[in-house]
Parts: structure tokens; C-alpha cells; sequence
DNA sequence: GCCGTTTTCGGCCCGACTGTTTTCAGTCG
């Protein structure tokens, strides 16, 4: 079962598409959009708020707040059923693929009645668009590809993927004759889970050669676009990429548009709205002179606009504009303050490398303790024993690390009825003691709740590990009560994993925020099960930082001393 | 439909690229 703000935020979303393709007020559509947002990322739960208080969410006036209730009541918003009648889902459907938006896919609809993806691909073989005002036959074609790329994948892929891709495009582009300085921005600078398509920003006087360059890079597959100051191309990765070229002196403008998100940009661009300002990609300028009064920078612009600088993982508009106007925005974690790693695995059980090796290479990474944490033997195939993991305690005693301090660990299996692998006694032995959900996922989620919250006061459980169990892309969260998980972690001094694996990073931004109202402390871990994992790190610290967490809420920043005392968890 | 340092009405971000247009609409980010 969906939480309530979800549902609400989906069907908002469709009604701000349907009024788009039923050619309704852009500005009203937009509105919806907007308060889709709002109510999906409000910390409250929406079926718990009358009129009034659903007013409070920005963005949401009377009327929307009326329709909140209704569909609370009954399940249906009538404003939103009227639509439903007058244009099928399909062709909502439609605007999904590339290059096809709302006015085309109405026009389809209204002209010859094509209301689903595979309708719209037998018409174009008939030669059905060929009357069709404003459909050549380029569109013809572009629109056949999309259909392509949408039924081959068209998905979002893993940030550590479009890491390494981004990476490679930023050190080719950076080599190239004339090229001043040359980043990734977008959703991977802004530190999102998944990403949709990697945009690079470039400064050169001349922008020729560069495009030249980027569109002969090896992996790519195909020229979306190609214009002066920007092109766009498909590599074969499964990922697009954009690239924009600026002036030299645009470089703080054009970072700052193409970090986004949109929605942080026109939030900023209302701000120099109100103060008889442009902003663009090419810098602030006065709306009357046209003058320019400052791009160098991104502080600068912020500054202009009396903003401080706000960081990429911040800008979603949640808030984050609002705190930067009261200058309270918050000191946020980095890499740099992570001070070891609480969740690693050997090849103990199904980790890669040996416990010298990962020990090794975490001195390697700085820290100034790390955990050891392999399988409790109620994951069956690790084959753990009693025996085998008093050994490894006794390998970890006599190892010696190079200004870290080895912490003794293991990652528990919590059982259907909340239970752990091991009774308190063996427990008492640990350093601490990672504790996670392996199975039966679809308990149903009263029994899931309860799980978890046993767990929790489990006076040895210190960390609840991936907490929702997702595989990006694979498996979805369990459907637990997680707020009710999170009073119960505040209350019993127990913290929530921030798993950094690109595959689960697991709390993820929204819940770390409602978490973190709840008054829960967090845990970034790599979770590695080899060397390189180590470096995921990085992952979770950006989705920390989306969820506002500051070096205070991360128990993993802090002293070992601190750290001890979090770990005993009121034992005596 | 929402909102307010142009306030209770009249605004609502801004520009690049494409394809089909003879001057611009649609889409995208």
C-alpha cells in the first residue's frame, strides 16, 4: 500500500498532464505539477490533515486542499474523472516517447483516434499522419525511433554507471584544443539515485571543435541534436548525453541552469523575477537594460539574488531556497567527515577480498576505525558457525592497522518475527551489530512493522541495514509503517543504514528527511563485499546530503569515543 | 490555480533545437 501523499502526488501529476494535452491553461497545469511535488515530499501524512493544514503544504491553495479531501473520502476526485473521460490513459501514454508532448498526442488522438503506442506505430506504416498539420516526414521517423528506444529501455540507469561515463566524456572533452573548463552537472552533480541523461557543461571561445570532438567519442552510438552552443547524443551505455558550450565568462550562470533541477531554477529565476532581474544560462541581467550584472561564478549569482551558495544535493526545491533566504541552511556531511565504515563484509562469508585486504585498503581510504561485519549463520548459505566467527574475532584482535582501530562486527538476519541469529550472550561479544531483512519480504505490513520495531529494541541491534530492502530498478521497498520504524530507532537508540551500494542506496533521500524529523541517527556504510565497493562511499554521502543530514546526524563522523557510547545503546 | 518587497488581480523562467513553418509552434531541459 502506497502512503497516502503518494497517491495524492500521482493523481495530481496525471491531472497536471491531462490539462497539458487537453490544451487547458498552461499555468494551471503547471500549478498541479507543482503541488504534485509538495504534497509527494511533505513530511506529514496527508490523510491525517483537514483544509486547513493541507493548505500549509506550499503550493496548495483551497481548491487543491478541497480535492485532496475528496479523494481521501472517496477515493476519486471528480475534476480529474472528467478528464479521464474525455482522453484515454493511452494517450497520456503517448507523450512518453521522445519528441512527442501534449499538443502532438491530443492532435493524434483528436484527428484519427490513436490512443496507444502500438496504434501510433501502425499508423505511421499506413501513412495515416501524412494530412497531419505539422507532421513531416522527419517527425515520422523521429517518432518510430522513439518508440524504439522506449520499448528497448528508455530507463534511468545507476549513478555508478553514469558516474564512470561522465567521468570519461569530462577528461576526453577537458583534452580537446580551447576548452577552458569542463564539468558534469544535472541530476549526477545534484547526487540523484538514478540517472536519466548526463549533462556537461563546457567554456571555449570557439565551440566547433569541441562539439566536433564530443560527437566522435568512441561510445557514441548516434547525433540526437546538433546546433552551435549545444548537441546531444546517445551513447551505447543506454545513456544520453548533452553537451552545452558557454562563453568563457558565463561559466557560473550556465553551471548553475544546467545543475538545475528545473524546479530549483525557476524558483531562483522568480527571485530575479521580483527584483527586476533576468537570469538565463549566460548570467543576471537587469530585465530593463539588459545589462549584465554578474555570471562568473555560482555564488555570485546566489549572491546577487540574496542567496548564499546552495549546495548541489540541496537543490530540489524542498525547501532549500527558503532556508538559504533565512540563511539556515545546513552544514551538510561530506566525504571527508566520514571517519570509517561500519558495514563491510570478507571472504568469510560472500565477500570477495580477504579481512587483511579490505583492512588494507581501508587504512588506505583514511579511516580512523572500521567494522568487520560478515553474515550471522541465519543466512544459511554463508555456512556461518560460532566457532568460525570467534576465529575471525581472534584474526581481528591480532591484526594490526595503521592508526584505525578494527571493530569486531556482524551483520544479523532478522528472522520474520524480529528475532536475530544469535541469543544476547554471543551478542555481548560484538563491537557492534548491523542487523538486516534478507527475506520473507512480503510478510504484509503490520507483521513487517512489528519486525522491524523488535529489531530495534533489540538492545544489540545498532544499525537496521538497507532498511527497505530495495534494489533499485529490481525490487521494491517493503511495505512497512516507516515512520513507525523511525520513532521506534529514535526511541531505542538504534541507527538507520544509509547504504551506499549504487544498487540499493537504501534509506533513500525522502525517507532519510522524514527520518530525520523523527529524530533518528544515521549510518552511511559501503556495504563492501570487495575493495573497489569501498569507494561507493561517496554514493551514500550525496544521498545523505539530499537528505539534509549534517556530520551530527551521521554516528560514523563521529570520535570513537562518541561511537563507543552510541554503541552501548543505554546497556550497562 | 496559486500567490503577494509591483498584493486580492494579474502575473506566472528562459533559451536551444527541430521540423515544418515562410515567421513559428512544439518539445525539451
Amino acid at each position: 500500500m502506497a502512503r497516502a501523499n503518494d497517491e495524492v502526488s500521482a493523481l495530481f501529476q496525471e491531472y497536471a498532464d491531462l490539462i497539458s494535452i487537453t490544451g487547458g491553461d498552461a499555468f494551471r497545469a503547471r500549478v498541479y505539477e507543482k503541488a504534485a511535488r509538495a504534497i509527494g515530499g511533505h513530511h506529514a501524512d496527508v490523510s491525517q490533515l483537514d483544509v486547513k493544514g493541507l493548505q500549509e503544504i506550499p503550493g496548495v491553495g483551497k481548491s487543491i486542499a478541497e480535492k485532496v479531501i475528496e479523494y481521501l473520502g472517496s477515493g476519486r476526485v471528480s475534476a480529474v474523472e472528467e478528464l479521464r473521460a474525455r482522453i484515454p490513459a493511452g494517450v497520456r501514454r503517448l507523450t512518453t516517447i521522445p519528441s512527442l508532448g501534449p499538443r502532438k498526442a491530443l492532435m493524434l488522438y483528436e484527428e484519427l483516434g490513436i490512443s496507444s503506442i502500438d496504434e501510433l506505430a501502425d499508423a505511421i506504416h499506413e501513412e495515416r499522419l501524412r494530412d497531419l498539420k505539422g507532421f513531416g516526414p522527419r517527425t515520422e521517423e523521429k517518432l518510430l525511433h522513439g518508440i524504439d528506444l522506449l520499448r528497448a529501455s528508455g530507463r534511468r540507469v545507476l549513478v555508478d554507471v553514469a558516474t564512470d561515463l561522465a567521468e570519461e566524456v569530462v577528461a576526453a572533452l577537458s583534452e580537446v584544443s580551447g576548452v577552458q573548463r569542463c564539468e558534469y552537472a544535472g541530476s549526477l552533480r545534484r547526487g540523484r539515485e538514478t540517472i536519466g541523461d548526463i549533462d556537461v557543461l563546457v567554456t571555449a571561445r570557439r565551440a566547433g571543435p569541441v562539439m566536433r570532438a564530443f560527437t566522435e567519442l568512441p561510445y557514441v552510438s548516434e547525433v540526437i541534436a546538433h546546433g552551435e552552443k549545444k548537441t546531444s547524443v546517445r551513447t551505447d551505455r543506454g545513456l544520453a548525453v548533452d553537451l552545452r558550450v558557454v562563453p568563457p565568462d558565463s561559466w557560473g550562470a550556465a553551471l548553475l541552469y544546467f545543475t538545475g533541477s528545473k524546479a530549483h531554477n525557476i524558483r531562483v529565476r522568480e527571485i530575479a523575477v521580483h527584483q527586476k532581474l533576468k537570469l538565463s544560462e549566460y548570467g543576471l541581467f537587469d530585465a530593463e537594460s539588459g545589462k549584465k550584472i554578474v555570471s562568473r561564478t555560482e555564488e555570485d549569482v546566489y549572491a546577487r539574488l540574496g542567496l548564499p551558495w546552495i549546495p548541489p544535493t540541496l537543490r530540489e526545491d524542498r525547501g532549500e531556497i527558503e532556508a538559504g533566504l533565512r540563511d539556515e541552511l545546513p552544514d551538510l556531511v561530506t566525504e571527508a567527515d566520514v571517519r570509517g565504515d561500519l558495514h563491510t563484509h570478507t571472504d568469510l562469508t560472500d565477500g570477495l577480498a580477504s579481512l587483511e585486504d579490505m583492512v588494507a585498503a581501508a587504512a588506505e581510504r583514511g579511516y580512523a576505525y572500521y567494522a568487520i561485519t560478515d553474515h550471522g549463520p541465519d543466512l544459511y548459505m554463508q555456512r556461518m558457525t560460532d566457532e568460525r566467527m570467534l576465529a575471525q574475532r581472534e584474526r581481528v584482535h591480532k591484526l594490526k592497522a595503521k592508526r584505525m582501530r578494527l571493530l569486531h562486527g556482524v551483520e544479523l538476519n532478522i528472522a520474520p518475527d524480529g528475532g536475530v541469529d544469535w541469543p544476547e550472550e554471543f551478542l555481548d561479544g560484538f563491537d557492534l551489530c548491523v542487523a538486516s531483512v534478507h527475506s520473507h519480504f512480503d510478510q504484509g505490513r503490520a507483521a513487517l512493522t512489528r519486525r522491524l520495531v523488535r529489531a530495534c529494541e533489540n538492545p544489540y541491534v545498532n544499525i537496521i541495514g538497507h532498511p527497505t530492502t530495495r534494489l533499485i530498478g529490481k525490487r521494491p521497498p517493503i511495505d512497512a509503517d516507516l515512520d513507525e520504524v523511525f520513532a521506534a530507532c529514535a526511541r531505542t537508540g538504534t541507527a538507520l543504514e544509509i547504504n551506499a551500494h549504487p544498487d540499493r542506496l537504501d534509506l533513500g533521500d525522502e525517507h532519510i528527511l522524514r527520518a530525520k524529523r523523527h529524530g533518528v541517527r544515521f549510518a552511511i556504510d559501503s556495504d563492501a563485499h570487495a575493495v573497489p565497493h569501498l569507494a561507493n562511499l561517496r554514493h551514500g554521502v550525496a544521498t545523505a546530503q539530499r537528505g539534509w543530514l549534517t556530520k551530527d546526524d551521521v554516528i560514523n563522523t563521529w570520535t570513537l569515543t562518541r561511537l563507543r557510547r552510541f554503541l552501548r545503546k543505554g546497556r550497562s
